[in-house]
DNA sequence: TAGCGCCTGGACAACGTTGTCAGAGCACGG
DNA sequence: CCGTGCTCTGACAACGTTGTCCAGGCGCTA
């Protein structure tokens, strides 16, 4: 019984022309066609046109997926980060596609959710699909996962944090001295009893603040109550309940330290509702923060930088760029503005 | 003479191993780790066991260039915008990619930077990747260059803006409603002499917006004077000097509509400045609106259920949807919370 | 033990493109 | 008139995977 509908041809991208079909159409042969569609030299004008009649005719637009297959190189790269609708992590974004579209690649964005499974399974993803490299916010703790990829070639440069149990490329910020800083900034306004609530501290860039909050205090010679330091999940409850808690416990702090952006926010709520004046700086800098009353001290990072300097290392290192994995550490810039240079209030 | 650099392979991904290397190593036939592979069955599990550590051992990855050529399927969807980096698109991009990641597709990400020509671009590269389906808020008046890939069976959703001379299914808020509300929100509370400031006015939003403004002042039987609006780029610098001329000129304004989140920003900037209070209302909500002094009435329009409703219609023309090309549009909510309750000041 | 069917495994072609190579056509000079 | 060298063109294989199809081996039954 012959069946129509097995027939041996069973997709064809819904039907989309190609090379051949142009190369039917224009009466000229296969390889003539692709001289044409990528401009090689060596086709007469008037062939030439009659291939560039057959194209639009058709329709036809090059799959690129059979050129990736035959060439090698994708011209694309992924980009593997925490959370694409967090404003930190917008323009760090788009920094890094700025510059793979000055090299003609294209991106592949993922966010992980701070989930080290999915990060595996997203990073997988972008090696089976053979981007030509990887720009990679790590959310887990161990990057073995990787070793095959990267002895395959697939670049990789880790941003925000590094890499853990394998060496690979990273681009930092300089978290524990811009936390040193603003905890100092805050001790020389006269506060001693300083809380501070960062990220989980399995995350690197956590652990950095909480280091810098701690040297800061050392170097002050200051005492550090256990129920000053609260480390956790920055959603607005548990930042709340912390900061209140550090607010009204017995021995209540008069500044607060916040470890980023998001547990900034979440403070500035909270403080807004206290008649006690209550200094604050916040890790990362954030839009408005100096029109809030009062205006909000911060250490800034610059995000796109930190993308723009991933991407550039990630593009030498694609262009043959050999030798040791390198790590760059940006600077932080404390942005004074007022909320730091409020003096304890005295609670006697 | 035997030139062994001239060999003709040259590039094997960075000689990574394929699946016959592993049938080789594992002493079977391409076909059985192909299976194995893909969890088809039919392989024993001795078979099986020597296949995963061939696949291990080599550290073996399927090309899936190789697999999308031959399923013709990409199972990634492509979703171009205006910058990344801008607050609002945030949450619409992380939208689209969770819905995309239910389906099992991977998201290609591009800005176009509100440039016609690199809209097209980015659009005709994800097509030539052969992309499923395509999310597009678009920058350009004119998607007739999409008429073949359509044809071609490229799912496309447009987002936040219409497409132009195309017929294709689009999500909009409702930019019309939600000004019209604005501005009576305003005149509610005695203003006679409100100004607008809009993104450029060949942009759709911008337009329906402006539209929005001018119903609402013609119910109230209010004039318009042409100094009270201003359309165009929407950096602080225009937006500024805008604000500034019509709070300075003759007859100036009491209160301001401020046509999206870039202006509200700035003009929020503005009038911190100002020692006569000005009313305020803000298409488009942002973090922190709240807590400034006084804190920003807005129009908010939910990004992230633009870019989930829109993913998901995209989904389901893939998955077989037929029809006309269809129209949603969201609602958007007024959100009083002072500014724009500010009684005009007497400026006898 | 012959016959039958089922299960496993592999050979082969195809997806659409590009690199290699050789052939066809032409002009020119000897 | 023919050889030489050039330009333009097309046939063919390969990239790594998956779908089709068939062969061989096994167990079961009559």
């Amino acid at each position: 019984m012959a069946d129509a509908a097995g027939s041996p041809v069973p997709h064809r991208y819904g039907n989309r022309p190609t090379m051949k079909d142009v190369a039917a159409r224009a009466g000229v042969g296969l390889k003539t066609v692709s001289r044409v569609v990528n401009g090689e030299p060596g086709v007469t004008p008037d062939t030439e046109r009659r291939v560039r009649e057959a194209i639009t005719a058709l329709g036809f637009r090059r799959n690129d997926s059979a050129r990736i297959l035959r060439k090698g190189r994708t011209a694309s790269i992924g980009l593997v980060l925490e959370d694409l609708a967090d404003p930190f992590y917008g323009p760090l974004s788009r920094a890094v596609e700025e510059v793979a579209r000055a090299h003609g690649a294209l991106l592949i964005n993922g966010s992980s959710a701070e989930d080290p499974a999915r990060e595996q399974e997203l990073v997988l993803a972008l090696c089976a699909r053979r981007v030509d490299g990887l720009v990679i916010i790590p959310a887990g703790e161990d990057h073995r996962y990787l070793e095959p990829e990267l002895a395959a070639g697939v670049a990789t440069v880790f941003v925000d944090r590094p890499a853990a149990r394998i060496e690979a490329d990273a681009v930092l910020s300089d978290c524990f001295g811009g936390s040193r800083a603003a905890v100092a900034h805050l001790i020389a306004h006269g506060h001693r009893r300083i809380g501070f609530i960062g990220d989980r501290p399995g995350i690197h860039t956590a652990a950095e603040r909480l280091r810098g909050y701690r040297t800061a205090m050392a170097e002050a010679g200051l005492p550090v109550d256990p129920s000053w330091i609260s480390l956790g999940p920055t959603d607005p409850d548990r930042v709340g309940a912390a900061a209140r808690s550090m607010l009204d416990g017995p021995g209540p702090i008069t500044a607060l330290f916040a470890g980023n952006n998001r547990v900034t926010v979440t403070a500035v709520r909270v403080l807004a509702g206290r008649t006690l004046p209550v200094a604050l700086v916040g890790f990362d800098d954030f839009e408005l923060a100096d029109l809030l009353s009062p205006a909000v001290t911060v250490v800034a990072q610059d995000a796109a930088r930190l993308g723009r300097t991933a991407a550039e290392m990630l593009f030498r290192r694609l262009d043959g760029a050999a030798g040791e994995p390198r790590r760059v550490e940006l600077p932080t810039r404390l942005i004074a503005r007022g909320s730091g240079e409020i003096p304890p209030a005295d609670r006697g």
